[in-house]
RNA sequence: GGCGGCAUAGCCAAGUGGUAAGGCAGGGGUCUGCAAAACCCCUAUCCUCAGUUCGAUUCUGAGUGCCGCCUCCA
């Protein structure tokens, strides 16, 4: 099986041949670090990790360059707003891509380099293509000649001549042609600069990326690739740059992924309709973002939207949920061996054709299926799922806490003590976990998803038990911690069951509105000897505590105290 | 103006010259101490028109609509 990818020179699908088998040498141009990173970043660098997954899977040894684009106009606006250098805004962004992209599961490239770190292999870069006529200097600025490139416009298919020049922006008079773009620019007095032949300033964008695949990987590699909004005019005068530099090729096959849209139209900065990740990860967790990204073909937008990211969640979770069954871990009976195989197949032959994703993830519920014909096989949806970076958060640890009362409901409920395997049951709920009993007698407990009460984000859930847990079981204490707006809710297992709503929808509703009239952060119920009249909720803030007297479920007293 | 892409059920989304995967949501049922889960069943003449063909959602042409690039952008 080879594996096919559809390359933007050619605007065909057609089989990947490595230039130095089994190495594989691949360029993704990476993030301009001023600001944190966006849905539109995600996409990018996770069809790419697929891309890098799926390579490997063939069998090659990928050696994947990412760039840090550290210098620029935007980032020296944003450092002299914030009255910062440049190198300390680079570097908090710079860990806060490396922080986002591990939620994602992304695999890191081999290196990162950064820009300011390549400066005397771009003023180099520049200086030979001044001497061979393909740029030239006037005024300490130093210009690309793109009519020197007689290829140019071939990767984004445009006609030179064709184009709209200065329909949209301003075109330097001092050019000797509209479509020359800038290699070398003065710095301005406070600015950061290094000197060169031309004077001190700094180098143009397109240019970083191509020393930096010279110095990192050679002068001919095989895959380049980035957002689709970079084939024109990034790549196309990066392309440009490298065929004046060097007679290789660059690269045989340029890659680019398709956008968010948000609305219908292209998630972008400039008009203003993203998301970072991190207002993602408030609310869904990385894994569920990262599926929600997957499953449509890289190429192909993707609308975001409540809506089709809760869809994606609903799907991701009830796939997930199955690997928490422990019971279905058995090894795969002979008979069974082959639909099992017959689906990691398609798996793969997907994936080998242009990452058709949609289709192997219908193998993944395929599978999930078998495994719940068969019982067993857990393993298989582990493996492709992990195969495409799914599941690897799965931490799949259940608190000794909930495990006990698990299995002190599963006797309970044996000896038909019903009563006190419903008082387990809801004990388990308010740790944030679901019980479920299996067709044999058995059960298992999964992580529930829960959101802030106060403001709809993930939260953390946890269950305690005091030491004079047992009995009435009031001592179990459930505890939610959103990791948002960092509001925390406690409640014990016997007020909870003396709330006089009836479902625990509504005891939750119930819970949200004594709060919600206090405040703005934080709080929990606790048991008082009372509780049942005048339970005593205490609302926490990063270093003390506000204690909230409720009586009748309004609050009639508050008292700060320190930690 | 130039170039490119897309139009498939309520929503998301594959795919093939021979009458359409999968997921989500919805409806009905089986099972069940409770609660779930699971399982079974149901929901599309694939934007319009013309052409090629024995046969097109799939190929060709025209049209309509939407999107992207031609500015920084993943």
């Amino acid at each position: 099986m080879t594996l096919c990818l559809y390359n933007t020179l050619s605007g065909r699908v057609e089989p990947f041949i490595p230039i130095n088998p089994p190495d594989v040498t691949m360029y993704v141009c990476g993030v301009t670090v001023y600001d944190d990173c966006h849905m539109g970043h995600a996409r990018a660098y996770v069809a790419f990790d697929l891309l890098k997954r799926v390579l490997t899977q063939c069998g090659y040894r990928v050696k994947h360059i990412q760039n840090f684009t550290d210098i620029d106009d935007k980032i020296i606006d944003r450092a002299q707003a914030q009255g910062e250098s440049t190198t300390a805004l680079t570097q908090r962004y710079i860990a806060a891509y490396h922080r986002d992209m591990g939620a994602l599961g992304i695999i890191p490239a081999e290196a990162y380099p950064k820009a300011t770190d390549y400066m005397p292999q771009m003023i180099d870069a520049i200086a030979r293509l001044i001497a061979t006529g393909g740029a030239y200097h006037i005024n300490g600025t130093v210009y690309f000649r793109v009519g020197g490139c007689a290829t140019y416009g071939e990767l984004s298919n445009k006609d030179v001549s064709q184009l709209q020049n200065g329909a949209r922006v301003e075109v330097d008079p001092s050019k000797a042609h509209p479509m020359d773009f800038v290699l070398w620019k003065p710095s301005k007095v406070g600015e950061p600069s290094w000197d060169s032949p031309w004077g001190p300033g700094r180098p143009g964008w397109h240019t970083e990326c191509v020393a930096m695949v010279h110095a990192t990987l050679g002068e001919h590699i095989d895959i380049h690739g980035g957002g689709a909004d970079l084939v024109f005019p990034h790549h196309e005068n990066e392309l440009a740059q490298a065929k004046c530099l060097s007679h290789a090729p660059f690269a045989n096959v340029w890659v680019h992924n398709g956008f968010i849209m948000v609305n219908d139209q292209k998630m972008s900065k400039s008009v203003g309709n993203f998301f970072t990740l991190r207002d993602v990860f408030s609310r869904y967790e990385p894994a569920v973002l990262r599926y929600f990204l997957l499953k449509t073909h890289y190429r192909a937008p993707i609308s975001y939207s409540t809506e089709t990211i809760d869809d994606a969640h609903a799907a991701y979770t009830r796939l997930a949920s199955v690997l928490d069954r422990q019971d279905y871990d058995a090894a795969i009976p002979a008979s069974k061996q082959g639909a099992f195989e017959a689906r990691k197949a398609a798996f793969w032959q997907a994936l080998y054709a242009d990452l058709n994703v949609s289709v192997a993830i219908e193998q993944l519920f395929g599978v999930y299926d078998l495994i719940h014909a068969h019982g067993c096989g857990v393993s298989v949806l582990r493996e492709l799922g992990q195969a495409i970076g799914l599941f690897d958060d799965e931490s799949g640890q259940v608190p000794t806490v909930i495990r006990q009362l698990a299995a002190d409901r599963i006797v309970a409920r044996r000896a038909k003590a019903y009563e006190r395997a419903d008082q387990l049951r809801w004990a388990i709920g308010l740790g944030g976990y679901d019980l479920e009993d299996t067709r044999d007698g058995g059960y298992h407990v999964h992580k529930r998803h829960e959101r802030c009460l106060m403001c709809d984000c993930r939260v953390e859930s946890a269950v305690t038990v005091d030491a004079d847990a047992g009995g009435d079981m009031d001592g179990i204490v459930g505890q939610e911690t959103c990791i948002g707006c960092g509001f925390v809710w406690m409640v014990t297992l016997g007020f909870w069951r003396h709330m006089s709503a009836k479902s625990d929808a509504e005891k939750r509703e119930q819970c949200r509105s004594v709060l919600v009239e206090g405040v703005v952060m934080g709080g929990f119920f606790y048991k008082t000897p009372q509780w049942l009249n005048a339970a005593s909720a205490v609302y926490a803030k990063p270093g003390s505590h506000r204690l909230f007297y409720l009586n009748n479920n309004r609050i009639v007293g508050v008292n700060t105290q320190e930690v």
